[in-house]
DNA sequence: CGCTATAGTTAACGCCGTTATCGTTTACGG
DNA sequence: CCGTAAACGATAACGGCGTTAACTATAGCG
């Protein structure tokens, strides 16, 4: 693109692939045929290359995967920012700071399930069983975007408790072993928050994670064939763990 | 075995495979080597045949692995139902009737996380994401088995809850929508359960399920390396919707 | 005996990930 | 300007996969 370099002949052979194009074409596949599609052959066969030729960008089937997913994570975390910060916007001004971020973290818990809903295979890919031999390694671009994709709601979450703190146990109430995980866990993600909050920090992704993941994957069809009100029911569990009442005063949704 | 049928002069010969040892032979690939290793021709591999000979039996391999599913669930019910026997037995003699359920309660929980830990490879297939094509026939075998596999708790919940029954929101609090879920879902079980109480139960389950889920997937390690106290912590939030309360005093694992 | 299911085989098709080998184009240094 | 080396491809092949078609051997039965 940048001027032109050269009189396209053969424009195939023009610019050489990089490995955004490959991932973005396996990503496609994703979405339009499904997890089983997107097979070197196939990425290969949309570019209009053969499948040895992606061994030039990717050491293996599983790495290109991998990077797939780190595309999508930031995808999903980009989408959650956006209804975290669409719901920001519209909230109605006499809601006090605290509740406008009480309303911003409902809406994104509401935006993680719209998303998952309408992109089963992606969700499936992040946050579904992994296949075995997919041992992550320390420096995978996937395992960063997923912690990226955590602080999105990480970061709101301490927000909501430095505005207006709500109950949480002291260190002291803590089970030991958590607690020494959870001193980790703050250490790696940077945050200055208190053990008890990110206990239930975690409480929450409990929640958010098995009432979701229960109806993408199907495992609720044996007694409900709609989600959704079960799905309002875990946001008023939800609601009180972080000093909410639920649901709000008149929201959009 | 039955008594010698014959001279087994080519023992491979003398008798027909039949579909359960087909589907024992999956399952023990499935738990030695892995879901890839599951694979039509490395079954009849294993069995002496060739990979088409399993046509007979199958009329593919989704079909042949809903067997293996089917046979999964009955299996984990088992354990689970004897864990709960077991701790009725085990219980201390001063507990009253309804606590003696708590308990049988609170070790089916704890056997349905030690089972899925124990055996990976086959809670993926029962709870994981599910393969696309895998459309659920409704006289499949494997929802059946998960059917039963869902009574075992629902049937302890509902003995507990008949016992002792703890706070359950009134058929008019429940959300519309869900209402006439519950009411379908409670024909469909035979429940004589309150709708409230099927709610609640179910509100356990994404509990449970979500917490195992987390933790057996791998999704839970970029916060914690052991999920055991996290799980104890999902265990204290789940009594108080039971009535109960958590830990109980003095109990044996 | 012959007939007919039954239960298996072999051969083949098209797909897959992966590797080894080779050709072509591009860029660059002497 | 030429030669060389790297970069980027293609082709062929290996073994494995699910699946189908066609064939074969066996057992039971009139």
């Amino acid at each position: 693109m940048a001027g032109m370099v050269q009189a396209p002949s053969r424009r195939d052979r023009l610019r050489a692939a990089t490995t955004e194009e490959i991932i973005q074409t396996a990503r496609r596949l994703l979405v339009q045929q499904g997890p089983e599609a997107v097979s070197l052959r196939a990425i290969a066969r949309e570019m209009g290359m053969t499948a040895p030729a992606l061994y030039r960008y990717f050491d293996s089937h599983q790495e290109l995967l991998r990077h797939v997913v780190a595309g999508i994570f930031t995808e999903i975390a980009d989408h959650v920012r956006a209804a975290i910060h669409a719901a920001a916007e519209n909230a109605s001004p006499e809601l006090t700071g605290a509740e406008v971020m009480a309303v911003k973290l409902i809406a994104g818990c509401r935006e993680f399930r719209a998303w998952a809903l309408a992109h089963v295979p992606e969700f499936s890919m992040l946050f579904g069983s992994p296949v075995p031999g997919h041992d992550v390694t320390h420096d995978d671009p996937m395992v960063d975007c997923g912690r990226q994709f955590g602080h999105v709601f990480l970061d709101l979450f301490g927000d909501l408790y430095r505005r207006r703190p709500f109950p949480i146990p002291d260190d002291a109430q803590i089970q030991p072993e958590l607690r020494t995980q959870l001193e980790r866990y703050r250490e790696i993600v940077q945050s200055d928050l208190p053990l008890g909050a990110l206990q239930t920090f975690l409480r929450c992704w409990v929640l958010l994670y098995g009432t979701v993941s229960l109806e993408v994957f199907g495992h609720m069809r044996f007694a409900l064939d709609d989600s959704s009100p079960m799905f309002e029911l875990m946001l008023t569990s939800l609601a009180p763990m972080i000093g909410l009442e639920y649901p709000l005063r008149d929201r959009a949704s």
